[in-house]
DNA sequence: ATCGGAAGCGGAGTCCGTTTCCAGATTAAC
DNA sequence: GTTAATCTGGAAACGGACTCCGCTTCCGAT
């Protein structure tokens, strides 16, 4: 009757200790090696694919976390109506300048258009993606047919500048922000 | 002194079959592996390796000749000053559409900030994209600080949207295309 | 026309990272 | 303390890019 017994607490210990080792390194080199991640968590490379069932989900784990981040970030400072968007699409810059692994996790993700089990944390995200959006149409400071999805496009675009470091950031979201503005 | 002999006829065909080959398989997809592209091409392994000393040599020549393309196409259609860039901008995006693995050489070829060397057909379509640019701000139909480097950033950008398939790369254009608008 | 050897060829084999597998160690439940 | 499920480490299998080298083909000198 009863469902599941209680996970063993070396399990979760050492699944955390992975979360922790990966986080480290993935944010400095995307493309640091499973076994070296094992090495620096202290455990074999069998106990990571306990945990996750491929590299792409543990990046995956790793980008929840960010996201979670990111939204609580947008709850508190871009809902006010006053370029909200525009302060959240800087932040991710930002976000993304310090975490190179965070990249790949968004392009994946976004390549499995819209079908995919998203996480928690991305479909929270996308909640308060569409208030600051709103916030900022009702002050109109932001074009009146921008959608969720436009800002998702040039989420991706912003990381895909930061992952190949093709040019500066900022620049680029000078630019496309000047898109995003009201109509005339 | 006399320098190099001429290469073997032989080899010359082989060179072109690979290409070809490898012109065809990647633009549909762009993992395809080198033992198939060498099997198409009627070739072993080893004359791909021969040819081009790595996978990236090999896209990079192909992508090579896709920039000669599209340079043909700038300097017939962009250069009168009637919105040349955002004709460029089109047309790049169409011929991403039709070729998948463009999208790789030209990430790559970002990601080597400059210093790398450049292909010819590359610096020539630098070329002809700085005269349209000089085109449409003389006739102000683009802001006037927008540099080559802008539009290049622009050109990453539409290659990761078509390459994931994010969204609608027709849509980031329009918004985009506004950031180029002249300052009011 | 023929022949020596440089240039080119193919594909088996190396390398290197990811992923699987399982015999043994560890833990929760009783 | 016993039991049985769970978890562990790391050796080995796998997959794909790239290398190596004995054999073949072409070229140009004779």
């Amino acid at each position: 009757m009863s469902t599941e017994r209680k996970p063993r607490a070396d399990a979760e210990r050492n699944r955390a200790r992975v979360l922790e080792a990966a986080r480290a390194l993935l944010a400095e080199h995307d493309d640091v090696q499973l076994p070296e991640i094992a090495r620096v968590a202290g455990v074999g490379v069998g106990t990571v694919y306990r945990n996750f069932p491929d590299r792409r989900a543990l990046v995956e784990a790793l980008a929840e976390q960010r996201f979670a981040e990111i939204a609580e970030y947008a709850r508190k400072r871009c809902l006010d109506g006053k370029s909200g968007v525009k302060r959240y699409l800087r932040h991710v810059g930002e976000v993304l300048s310090g975490d190179r692994a965070l990249s790949s996790a968004i392009e994946t993700a976004r390549g499995s258009a819209g079908s995919e089990p998203r996480g928690d944390a991305l479909a929270e995200l996308e909640t308060v993606l569409a208030q600051a959006i709103a916030a900022d149409q009702a002050a109109g400071v932001l074009r009146a047919d921008c959608t969720v999805g436009d800002v998702y496009l040039l989420v991706g675009c912003l990381s895909s500048v930061v992952r190949t470091g093709s040019g500066d950031w900022r620049r680029f979201l000078e630019l496309a922000l000047e898109g995003l503005l009201p109509r005339d």
